[in-house]
DNA sequence: ATGACTGGAGTTTCCAGA
C-alpha cells in the first residue's frame, strides 16, 4: 500500500469551492480527501469533474444545507451512511461511511448546536452517542482499520482555542460538548493530531470569516482525524494545511491531513 | 481607510454558520 495521504476539508460548500478543491487536488494528490458541507443535492454533485483528476466520489447530500462526501484514488464501497436503521434525514446527509482494501473511512460533519441549551444543542450531544454506538456495532477498535474524519465542530482542549476564557460555555467549547466529544474517544479512538503534536498550542481549523481572524490565528481546532489502534500505528504525520485558508475566497476551514505509511 | 463575513434561498433580506 505504501504512503496514503488522508485529508478532511470543510469546504462550505462544493459548489462556491469546486476550483479550490480542483486545486487541491492537482497539487497535493492525497488519496483521499473527505469533504463536508458540501450544500449539494445529488443530483448536482459534480462526479465528472472529479473523475477527470483521477478520483472516485461518494456523495451524501440532499436538500439541505449539510452533505458529506469521500474522494478517492483508490477502489472503495460504500458502507452506510446516516445512522443506519434509524429514520434521521438529517444525519443522513451528515455522516458517511466508505470502506477501502486497506481501511474504512468515514466522512462525518457533526451539528453546530447553537445556541447552548437549545433542543439542537441536546441533538449535537446526542450526536455523540449515538455515534459511539454506531461504531460499537460496527468496528473493532483494537482490529479494523479505521479512520473517523471530519467538522466535530467541538474544540476538544482549551489548548485548541485562543482564548479559552472568553470562550468557556460557548459554542464549540462548551464542557457537555467537550464531555460528549470524549465519550466517542474512549470508545477506542485516537485524535491523530494529538499523537503526533501533543500539548501544541496554536493549531486551529477554523477561523471566522471576520474580524481578520485568521490573519491573527484566532481560531479553533474543530477538524479531526480520529483512528483506531491499526491506524495510529501505522501513522508518520499530521498537519493543518493552512495555504487553503489562504486563497481567494476560502472556506472558513483549513484541511487536516494524516500520512500513513501502511504495510504492503 | 472614518471599514471590513459568507453561502444559499429566494428575492433585495434573512438565516445559519461557529
Amino acid at each position: 500500500m505504501g504512503i496514503v495521504h488522508l485529508v478532511t476539508w470543510n469546504v462550505n460548500s462544493l459548489n462556491a469551492r469546486l476550483e479550490h478543491v480542483q486545486r487541491y487536488l492537482k497539487q497535493r494528490s492525497p488519496e483521499v480527501l473527505c469533504l463536508q458541507e458540501t450544500k449539494l443535492r445529488t443530483e448536482a454533485f459534480p462526479q465528472e469533474v472529479l473523475e477527470s483528476l483521477g478520483y472516485r466520489s461518494w456523495h451524501a447530500g440532499g436538500p439541505g444545507r449539510n452533505g458529506v462526501a469521500v474522494l478517492s484514488r483508490l477502489e472503495g464501497q460504500e458502507l452506510f451512511r446516516g445512522f443506519p436503521g434509524e429514520e434521521d434525514p438529517q444525519a443522513a446527509e451528515r455522516i458517511l461511511a466508505v470502506k477501502f482494501r486497506a481501511f474504512t473511512v468515514i466522512s462525518v460533519y457533526v451539528p453546530n448546536g447553537s445556541p447552548v441549551g437549545s433542543d439542537y444543542f441536546l441533538y449535537k450531544l446526542e450526536f455523540f452517542y449515538r455515534l459511539r454506538e454506531l461504531l460499537e456495532r460496527h468496528f473493532d477498535p483494537q482490529r479494523d482499520p479505521l479512520a473517523l474524519c471530519g467538522d466535530f465542530n467541538v474544540a476538544p482542549e482549551p489548548i485548541d482555542v485562543y482564548d479559552p476564557e472568553l470562550l468557556e460555555g460557548q459554542i464549540c467549547f462548551h464542557e457537555r460538548e467537550r464531555a460528549a466529544f470524549r465519550v466517542l474517544l474512549e470508545w477506542g479512538l485516537h485524535d491523530a493530531l494529538r499523537l503526533k503534536h501533543p500539548g501544541r498550542a496554536g493549531l486551529f481549523t477554523w477561523w471566522d470569516y471576520q474580524f481578520g481572524a485568521f490573519k491573527a490565528n484566532r481560531g479553533m481546532r474543530l477538524d479531526h482525524i480520529l483512528l483506531t489502534n491499526p491506524l495510529a500505528q501505522a501513522l508518520s504525520e499530521v498537519f493543518v494545511d493552512r495555504e487553503p485558508r489562504s486563497w481567494k475566497k476560502p472556506s472558513d476551514h483549513a484541511p487536516v491531513v494524516a500520512v500513513f505509511q501502511l504495510p504492503d
